[in-house]
DNA sequence: AACAGATCCAACCGCCAGATA
DNA sequence: ATATCTGGCGGTTGGATCTGT
């Protein structure tokens, strides 16, 4: 089996990074920026291809990496725009900040799909149907569509990944923002925010390798806020591209609407088309699936 | 406790398009 | 015009982890 051009070399080290590859890929970007990628490994001494580097900076590494569970405005974003543009996951995350396309791909081809294909439930798990349920094309639904985004079926619960912002530079464990309590409740202030001095803490590095699972229990997963919010890195990065404001894509029939007081996507607000963000990304969804 | 199957997700593969020589 | 390089993208894989029995 062939590999790709840039990966020919000899030495070239493959599978899962290191906390000192992270370490040095780190220090090179921050130091350096990025410009050829295929100059990285040398520049940077790692034995990678230039573009495993990318792929690990863009994918894991970048500080404006918002990691944790989708909230359930990312997750009816992914269900409109992936009936909009099809598996163009590039163009979906574009419209979801910091979030990458590849995390969207896996989480499409996890949960999602799996939702989508379910047959139609004949007993929803937290209430009885009602007169105002739906059919859509994913099954019966009550008419509140968040209901459906954040219920699991009871054989596939939805994936509860820890709501902690998190990168080697940048760790923020949303949760505590809210002040609810978790089990791990005895949590010192300042174990909430996390700020690694040695990049090659093994704490650290299984950390990010294991969706920072350590933080918090399943358990403490309660709320659809505590993801919404985006450290001041992201913040400010979106404040480039024009904040409480609605965006319409020009590629596709979308629109993202970024609420910088409520710090959280979408939301019940009013489009410029006056018509209800629900209803707009609902008609959106395709007949056939 | 041990095992098997299911699930997750980081990383790789191969293709493509644009830039450059 | 052609070859090569590079970045970007979507599809796929396989090891780690989770869950059920």
């Amino acid at each position: 089996m062939g590999h790709h051009s840039c990966c020919n070399q000899q030495k070239v080290k493959r599978g899962l990074w290191s906390p000192e590859e992270d370490e040095k890929l780190i220090r090179y970007i921050t130091t350096h920026g990025y410009g050829c990628w295929s100059e990285v490994p040398d520049k940077a001494g790692l034995q990678r291809c230039g573009k495993s580097c990318r792929l690990r900076w863009i994918n894991y590494l970048r500080p404006d990496i918002r990691r944790g569970r989708f909230s359930p405005e990312e997750e009816k974003l992914i269900i409109s725009l992936h009936g909009a543009v099809g598996n163009r996951w590039a163009h979906i995350a574009s419209h979801l900040p910091g979030r990458t396309d590849n995390e969207i791909k896996n989480y499409w081809n996890s949960w999602i799909k799996k939702k989508i294909n379910r047959k139609p439930a004949p007993t929803p798990v937290t209430s009885k149907p009602t007169s105002d349920d739906q059919h859509t094309p994913f099954g019966y639904y009550t008419s509140n569509q968040v209901d459906f985004l954040n219920q699991g079926s009871a054989a596939n619960p939805p994936v509860v990944q820890e709501t902690l912002f998190s990168s080697p530079l940048f760790m923020f464990d949303t949760n505590s923002l809210e002040g609810h309590n978790a089990t791990d409740g005895n949590k010192r202030p300042d174990e909430l925010f996390h700020e690694p001095v040695g990049l090659n803490s093994d704490q650290t590095w299984h950390i990010n390798q294991q969706q920072v699972q350590a933080f918090h229990p399943r358990a403490s997963f309660s709320s659809s806020m505590d993801s919404n919010y985006l450290p001041p890195l992201l913040e400010n990065s979106m404040e480039s591209i024009g904040l409480n404001e609605w965006v319409e894509c020009q590629q596709c029939p979308s629109f993202l609407f970024w609420d910088q007081a409520e710090g959280s996507l979408g939301g019940e607000e009013i489009a410029p088309s006056s018509s209800n963000m629900e209803t707009m990304l609902l008609s959106s969804y395709p007949s056939s699936l």
